[in-house]
DNA sequence: CTTTGTGCAAACACTTTGCAAGTCC
DNA sequence: GGACTTGCAAAGTGTTTGCACAAAG
């Protein structure tokens, strides 16, 4: 569990990570972005910025780092996996299918109901990062 | 919309698909299955009753039918896209990481989840089929 | 008879793996 | 120095597509 005040390094090692260039590279793109990140954009930024980075790392050190709770992953479709840095609370998000944007979703929302079924079903669910699709009201794109 | 009574073929003929018996064979794997099912289970369902059938029309079938609503498809990640038949209510799910089972989850809970998204962020969750992974209390795999 | 669907095989895209060289602690 | 990481290239997987033939309405 990342401590306020901590380096990235310091976190990662926190983890039982060595914190090694390419494990910063890739946290410090998953930081600079709000919200959902695809492995290309992550490739993609990193190579933009000079350094040679290949993809099976990136698929390693996202996998790693999803591995010890540091970023959450969402499988959207086949193809479309996106993960996103997890700075302290959960994250979950409302993905309009009308226009792609996405939404932050309440928290308590979300609480509320995963207790409503763990009283219900006697089941926890495990939601971090609940990524849901529908409509927006307002929908730009309608 | 299917109407009850109706058979197969006239419900996929009501879709503006043809009855085809590659179709009509999808959904009889579909509507025997209680739950979900992979396209590699049904592939292997078809091809066991002696009929020749290619993998190409199981996706582009289950594909179909997902388009007109017929069939619910799910990604729990990648290359395990899971569908299940539509018969006339919502259908969504719990399911266990530690046993991986697939358990009920009740449509009201889910309902109400919706509800108050939409009054607290004026967004219209789609959610004909819902997956929720997590642990459920007394998992015998634990 | 026209339109739509199927089988076949090849192509695709995303993801994973084996291994040698390199890096962190 | 020893264990862990990375780059590279190659192999997997699940999924999609082009096309000629077959079937449905």
């Amino acid at each position: 569990m990342p401590q306020p005040n901590q380096s990235p390094s310091d976190v990662l090692r926190g983890s039982g990570l060595r914190a090694t260039p390419a494990r910063l590279a890739v946290i410090d793109v998953l930081r600079a972005t709000q919200g959902h990140v695809t492995v290309a954009e992550v490739i993609e930024a990193l190579t933009t910025q000079g350094a040679k980075f290949d993809q099976s790392t990136a698929y390693r050190v996202l996998s790693d780092l999803g591995g010890v709770g540091l970023v959450a992953e969402s499988r959207l479709s086949p193809g479309d996996t996106v993960f996103e840095w997890i700075s302290q609370s959960n994250h979950h998000h409302l993905q309009c299918t009308s226009c792609g944007r996405t939404l932050p979703l309440n928290d308590e929302l979300v609480q509320e109901f995963i207790d409503s079924v763990h009283e219900r079903h006697g089941f926890h669910v495990n939601a971090t990062h609940l990524v849901l699709s529908g409509i927006e009201h307002d929908c730009p794109g309608v």
